[in-house]
Order: structure tokens, then sequence, then C-alpha cells
DNA sequence: TGACACATACCAACCGGTTGGTATGTGATG
DNA sequence: CATCACATACCAACCGGTTGGTATGTGTCA
């Protein structure tokens, strides 16, 4: 599906919504100024979408295609351990923490928040992106469900936890203009996961 | 400084504020929409507040004072055990969630996501409200921490990890358009506590 | 091959309505 | 009669969206 990007009006306007919506927000942020910062004209911008919220929508989609892509080849599915996959998936989420806090947030948690009841298929666009990219976790966590103590879990309640956390940890790292307490909620994350899944485990024998 | 609450103008803007801001964010509502929902004139608007940002600065302070009565008048102070006054700020937090996801929402979570880099003076505002509730929590946390096996945790940190949690919890909630999503989380962090700090203690719970 | 019909991609100028904010009253109270 | 608390009237800038138009394909059929 890697067709290549022709460098259209359509996908210089969604790469600077990706940018200045996680700047601003969504609401904040005028047609002028997307069309400023992607170099086209406000002709081409309703030529491409047929309004803003049209444009939130495909930003939220575009948004999930492109961190699809991020986490799909992302290092941390080679372990054979489903534990040690989830662990590394935590460690890459924590990874991506740097810069400034607008380059690591979550465009799609920003916009839901926004338009939750004033443009509902903005809304709807960002929890298919949210609730797609928590999926990519069941099948891991569900098999360390399995075989655990905590059977009354489910894998998909655990999953939108972990996207739970997240978007709180980039809450508060947007309001205290500091990553850092991000990478202490991760952290906590990672505890409530060693404390449901890694005491059965004999971690220190090697076979 | 007013002890008395008399029912003026600028009261009922905020009372408004809180209120519209939850549903629509702070950019999406306008000046005139404020007045309206108040009942009030935009005369009487920058009578009060020098500006819309003014406002919103006094919006999350007023915030802060309400929820600041709110719990600290609430019942789960009672116990004398910290375990469970920790728990019982849990299931105080879960039964707040109810009515639509506007009414249970934090105005300050939602305005500081959207004015962290517009607005700095309000989104430091709305960080000051949720560490200083944060920090109403930190004595009990800090009393669960000596005397387990998780001293390498910090009280803070731990208290601010529950207020990233709960903002988590909110953007799912309105993401999805369902509450439940919600109190799923906060069990989770239930469990979490009960993991760290429960322990030691003769209970037939298991997670 | 060339000419016609049509589609796509984009542009500059413009529109009516809304925005945050201001300037100037006015009635009540102390 | 001075101050406060609010109301009325108004503004320039900006908002999302529309307009008429151009330049460049693209498929079709004689």
């Amino acid at each position: 599906m890697t067709t290549h990007a022709p460098e259209t009006a359509r996908t210089r306007l969604l790469d600077a919504a990706v940018r200045v919506i996680r700047e601003k927000g969504y609401h904040a942020t005028s047609v002028d100024e997307l069309c400023a910062a992607a170099g086209v004209t406000k002709g081409a911008f309703f030529h491409h979408f047929k309004s803003k919220e049209d444009l939130g929508v495909a930003a939220a989609d575009h948004w999930s295609t492109a961190t699809g892509g991020l986490f799909a080849g992302a290092p941390y599915h080679a372990p054979d351990d489903p534990f040690d996959r989830v662990m590394g998936y935590l460690d890459f989420r924590a990874a991506l923490i740097r810069g400034t806090t607008a380059e690591f947030t979550c465009l799609v948690g920003t916009m839901a928040q926004e338009t939750f009841l004033t443009n509902p298929p903005i809304r709807d666009a960002c929890f298919d992106s949210i609730a797609g990219h928590a999926e990519t976790l069941e099948a891991d966590l569900a098999a360390l469900i399995r075989g655990s103590t905590a059977e009354r879990i489910t894998a998909k309640s655990l999953a939108l936890h972990t996207q739970v956390v997240l978007q709180g940890a980039f809450i508060l790292a947007k309001a205290k203009d500091d990553p850092s307490i991000a990478g202490d909620s991760i952290e906590h994350l990672r505890r409530y996961f060693r404390l449901l899944f890694d005491a059965h485990k004999p971690r220190e024998n090697t076979p």
C-alpha cells in the first residue's frame, strides 16, 4: 500500500494539520493558518476538503496511518515472550517522549477532547485511531492474562487502560510544561504490569 | 477576598464558563456565548475580566475552589487506615462519573490541553489546580509507601499518577462517548494500589 | 494524429457573519 | 456627588466558506 506520495496539496495540508493542530488545538487553528503552513491557497484547501471538519476527520485518519506504520515497524515485536513485547512497547512509548511537548503528544487525543460535542465526526475518527492502536496490544495482553492470577481482566480493557495512561500523561506534561511527568506515569504502568504478570515467572533463572 | 458569595455577574459568568467550556472547550466558546449563558451583557463581562484569557484563569481558580470544597467535605476521609482512605477516594471519583460526559469531566484538564501553547497563564492555572488537588492525596500515599515494599516510589509521583489516570480516562470517555470506560481505568488504578500496598494485609481479594 | 469533451488541481479575490475588545452611557448605592 | 456595577452601541480584524477563473491532464473517436 506504500504508493509513492505525490507531494500534493492534500498531503501537505494533512502534514501541516498534524503539526499545527498538535500545537494550537483544532478550534484555535484557522483554515488560513493551515494554508499558510502548507504553502497552499485557500482554494486548494476547499478543493480537497469540503469543510474544516472534513479536514479534521482526514487528519485523524492520516495520523492513524502514520503512527500505525511507526509502531508496526518498531523493534519491540521481536522478543518471543509476550511479557517482553509489552514491556518493550512501553519502553518504546517512553523513548518517543523527547523534544517539545507538541512534538510527542497525540493528535487524536487533543482533537477528541475539543470536538467530542462540537464535531462528532472528528471525535469518532479520533476514537477509532486510539482504539485501533490499542487493539495492536490485545493479543500479547491476552496471552499474559491467560495463565496469570488476573484472569478476570480483559485484554481489551487493559489495552485501553494503557492508552488512558498515555493520554493522561500527555495532559499533565502539557499542563506542567514538563515531559518528565509523562515518563513517570509510564513507569507506574510498567510497575502495574510487572505486579500483574511478572510474579509467577522465575526471571532470574537461566534455562 | 469575597467571603460571602453575592449572586453577582462575575460569579454567574464563572459558573457559566465552567459549564460551557466543559462542553465546547475554551477556544470554541465565545465571549458572547458566555454572556448569553450567564444572562449578562458584554459590558458586564469586560467590567469583571480584562480579557477572555483573564476569564480562563479565573475559571480555573473558580474550579479549584469549588472542587476543593467538594473533596474536602467528602466522606472518604473518615477511615483510620490510610489505605482505606485512598481506596475511598477512588470510590468517590468513580461515583462522580454519572450523567453526561461534560458533566463529570474536568474543566482544567480540558483547558490545559487547549491552552498549553496559546495561553500560558491559563495553562499554569490549570496545572496549579491539578497539582493542588493531587497534593491532598500525598500524606495518605506517603503513609502507605512507608512500611511497604515500594519505598522507591514517591508520594508526589503516585499522587500525580492518579490524576494522569483520571485525566486520561476522561479523554477516552469523551472520544468513545461512553462514561463506563472511565470507570474501567479507575478499577485498574485500584488494582495497582492493592498490588502495591495491600499485600501485607489479610485480604481475601485477589486481582 | 489531432481535436473535442470533460476532469482534476489549483488560485486570487471576495462575502456575510462572528470575533474579542472598546467607548460611552446610566441607574443604584453609599 | 462619586463610585461601582452594569448596559448599549459600536468597531476593526478575522472567521469559514464561495466565487469565477486558469492551467494541465486524460480518455475517446474520427
